[in-house]
DNA sequence: TTCTCTACTGTGAACGCTCACAGATGCATG
DNA sequence: CATGCATCTGTGAGCGTTCACAGTAGAGAA
């Protein structure tokens, strides 16, 4: 029987030093490396190894080592915010499948409730992930300082904001993005050119309004807060502040909404109130969503770079885990042309 | 230092027998149920539990339990199909909280390359987790049979196509909701109802097909193969598939779509054609995703269970390794009656 | 009283690995 | 020829836990 055969006791470090003539102290350093190892006696090993089919026992080494040889990949967001996000799919795939390539397995952690919180921050203060890639948007996280508190190394998918702590991130270039698509709304033509934000409490919210304000300045377009209107990345959000600017500031020509799924309610806003896109008012989204290509027109919207992210945030990690100092990597955006600007 | 201080070598359960005035089995009892253990002892151990801040070493316990106290999700697409669909992420999440209540962490595993599948498989047979949640939708995925052979206590999510082995799966009744969707039309008064089907390898594409054929039977409609086109799940695949519907049978009055995404492209096929929906056309969808909210008109659709689908999966799976014998578990799915039909 | 049974407790031996160290070998150097 | 050094190898100890077992105390039965 097959499963009988699989059932019994799998080979252990002893059968292959047994099997390859050779100690379990060799057996083990072919297994980290290889230094130190003649070659007949690491090929008589890797032979040995197939032979039996030996796998490391990764509990008896961390047991030893200190080390689990595994990451978390932990959420801290009280909405299901980021379950929503199509951006943060491709996150979590992209740091599986790097951290996989260097055969370390990704432990996914929800810290929604206060209960969440704590159970997960238990697990990891107990030292039973070596590190931490971290998705926490809102402002002010106290997992945050935890974390960094416990010395677990941790690298933000974001900059962290209200943050006293010097946390490692990766984050693509908000501001920078937010600056390309003005220009671009700009250089079309537009004179009245109105933002929805994001939430202001969270990084990209901040950045990209930032980015929008530098750029008018910079194109010499008064600055008026009539043309801010306050959004919180969610579809809603954005009908409503874009009826919200109409109201306000009917002559605008030009909205940069700092979220696609936010551009999405905008659009749906502006063809109930009669105006054409890209005619009568250009919109510019973020983030370069699915849903992107979907609207009607489609929309011309910023790519931000997330398997690059991902692939940083996992290389950032690993570093910070062999030692290295925390650090901050910015990644460029790209502007991405569509109808609807 | 609080840095310093967290770094320190954490708690042992020696420490805590010292700290209590008891032996380590006496911590280990009361660690592991609290059985044959005296209140005073139990007491004083849990006192110098919270004291000493004591977090069990899961590595040093695995290594002579042999169990792992952990579980993996696992991913076998070639596509990243999963990725792309709400509802995954649905059932992700809350198969990670399910596990969490019971202190069980879940491993993400990704297996789309054929590298990939080795690496995790390799992982898996090593005895490195309890037993996987697999998700796996297409027919003959050699994993399952892999999984299976190992001895290895698998749940699959929706059943496993084209495999001999007995694997315990739990799905929503795809069948059933099919049925209620048609009924839905038929009772509208529709008599010419077309099908857009999912990939037919597919546990889902084949029931809801076979659903709607029932239902046509049951209410004394013909069966006609030209009211029948395939779909991939896709948005633009329903599109494609909606458009040959109207060119093969221009009389059809209602359309059962496999999925909200094709139904969304469907939706905009029959827009492009002229044929205003609900009224030329009824448009039922499946899966009740947020997609189906945003439709114009709204989709009515049919909503899976995935909390209770997670939730069973994940108890299954445990009772599974408790040595349950497989089981499938088949859950309800719900009409959700929107606009479209 | 003596025996038995149950409830509880402590102890040594694993689990499979890495690490530190000691020992061995070969080769170049003084 | 002795010495040093680099390369390689084996051994014992120990990581923190559970498990099996031996042992103790107290209650109840004979």
């Amino acid at each position: 029987m097959s499963t009988a055969a699989s059932r019994r006791r799998p080979a252990t470090i002893h059968d292959v030093a047994r099997e390859a003539g050779v100690s379990r102290g060799t057996v083990s350093r072919v297994l980290n490396g290889g230094h130190y190892v003649s070659p007949t006696a690491k090929a008589a090993v890797d032979a040995a190894i197939r032979r039996t089919g030996y796998v490391v026992n990764r509990h008896a080494r961390s047991l030893i080592t200190g080390k689990s040889d595994s990451v978390a990949f932990l959420l801290t967001e009280p909405q299901e915010r980021f379950f929503e996000d199509p951006n943060f799919n491709v996150l979590l795939r992209a740091c599986t499948q790097a951290l996989a390539a260097q055969d370390i397995p990704l432990l996914l952690m929800i810290a929604g409730t206060e209960d969440e919180r704590r159970r997960n921050l238990r697990y990891i203060e107990a030292g039973h992930v070596d590190g931490v890639l971290l998705v926490s948007s809102h402002s002010g996280d106290p997992v945050v300082a935890r974390l960094h508190e416990a010395g677990v190394p941790v690298v933000a998918c974001g900059k962290p904001l209200g943050q006293t702590a010097k946390i490692g991130y990766v984050a693509a270039d908000d501001r920078d993005g937010a600056r390309d698509m003005v220009r671009h709304l700009y250089a079309s033509g537009r004179r009245r050119i109105a933002t929805v934000t994001g939430p202001l409490d969270t990084p990209g919210g901040v950045e990209r309004l930032a980015g929008y304000r530098e750029t008018l300045a910079e194109c010499g377009l008064p600055a008026d807060e009539t043309l801010i209107a306050p959004g919180d990345y969610s579809r809603a959000s954005g009908e409503d502040a874009a009826r919200a600017l109409l109201e306000r500031a009917p002559d605008i020509d030009a909205v940069f909404v700092a979220s696609d799924l936010m551009a999405q309610g905008a659009l749906d806003a502006f063809a109930r109130a009669g105006r054409r896109v890209p005619e009568d008012i250009a919109v510019g989204g973020f983030d370069d969503s699915p849903a992107a290509l979907s609207t009607r027109p489609s929309l011309t919207t910023i790519r931000q770079p997330w398997d690059r992210i991902s692939t940083e945030m996992v290389r950032t990690l690993l570093a910070r885990i062999a030692g290295e100092e925390p650090a901050a990597v910015i990644l460029p955006t790209e502007l991405v042309r569509r109808e609807s600007a």
